[in-house]
DNA sequence: CCGTAACTGTTACGTTTGTAACTAACAACG
DNA sequence: CGTTGTTAGTTACAAACGTAACAGTTACGG
């Protein structure tokens, strides 16, 4: 059922684009640390903000990640109960508890990190160095301009 | 707790800035077949390729948009219920149905696909024509690359 | 102070999802 | 034909999810 509207357009359409290359690779990567530490795809982002951005709160992870807060709240509770994490309620504000990764998860995310630095260098052959630079600048952007409202 | 390893390049992993953009550009279109069509996100996809590429099977939905089998047959089932679809047994394989949009479906898509058209033209703004393109040459070829087992 | 409003994080509940088991149809081989 | 194996699509069940309501804490205005 093809449209007046010209199709060339719509089959670039890009949240559509952007949503397969982001499962595609996801299910790719979701092997290791689902076989390895029986992580699930949230615990592993939150782990992945935890040790690549510092110690944080589970409100930064969330605006950081643009993940829901209740999703943020169970992979923290799973994270700690597998001893990957500790909390500790900050003094400046008892709502909030600053979240650390323990040594154990320290080492996990070491781990994770060595396969996804492999896998990102597999992708920036396959794609070209230039490519893939140019790649996650338009990203940032494009998630720069979305979350201002776009 | 930072690493050895160097965190540029972590900060810029591939498969997270993927899921950040599709997840948050998504978000913003979502609400528009949600409110008008109450159409969940699934169906929005299911409903985009056949409108986009033609009839087709749930099985070649299924592989075009790296959708999972038992995702696309719900979605087919709601929107059959909206009667926005109709499926007909094919005469050459009949564990097989040729899936099509509706008078009524052929309509909804042609007004979301005016939304989606808006969407992107003011995402090709934001990004400058050239950096659109080169996006979406990026992300096709990086889909090939996954889906051939990446 | 006291009451109200706002904010961080958790929990309850209904919906959506994925895994696995299933039905029905085809294909290949004796 | 009949048996075995494969494929398209559905369904049952448990896991994961989002919405909304919640508890505890802080901020502010009288």
């Amino acid at each position: 059922m093809t449209q007046d509207t010209p199709n060339a357009l719509l089959s670039d359409f890009l949240p559509f684009l952007l949503f397969q290359a982001a499962e595609l690779s996801s299910r790719n990567f979701q092997h290791h640390y689902q076989s390895r530490y029986g992580m699930l795809r949230t615990e592993w982002r939150v782990m992945f903000h935890l040790g690549s951005t510092g110690d944080q709160t589970a409100k930064q992870i969330c605006n950081r990640a643009s993940l829901h807060k209740t999703k943020v709240s169970r992979a923290v509770k799973a994270l700690e109960n597998k001893r990957f994490l500790k909390r500790e309620t900050l003094d400046t504000d008892r709502r909030s508890e600053q979240l650390c990764l323990t040594k154990r998860g320290t080492a996990v995310f070491a781990d994770l990190t060595h396969v996804a630095t492999d896998f990102d260098q597999r992708l920036e052959q396959s794609l070209g160095a230039r490519e893939h630079a140019n790649l996650v600048e338009t990203l940032r952007k494009l998630i720069a301009v979305h979350q201002s409202g776009g």
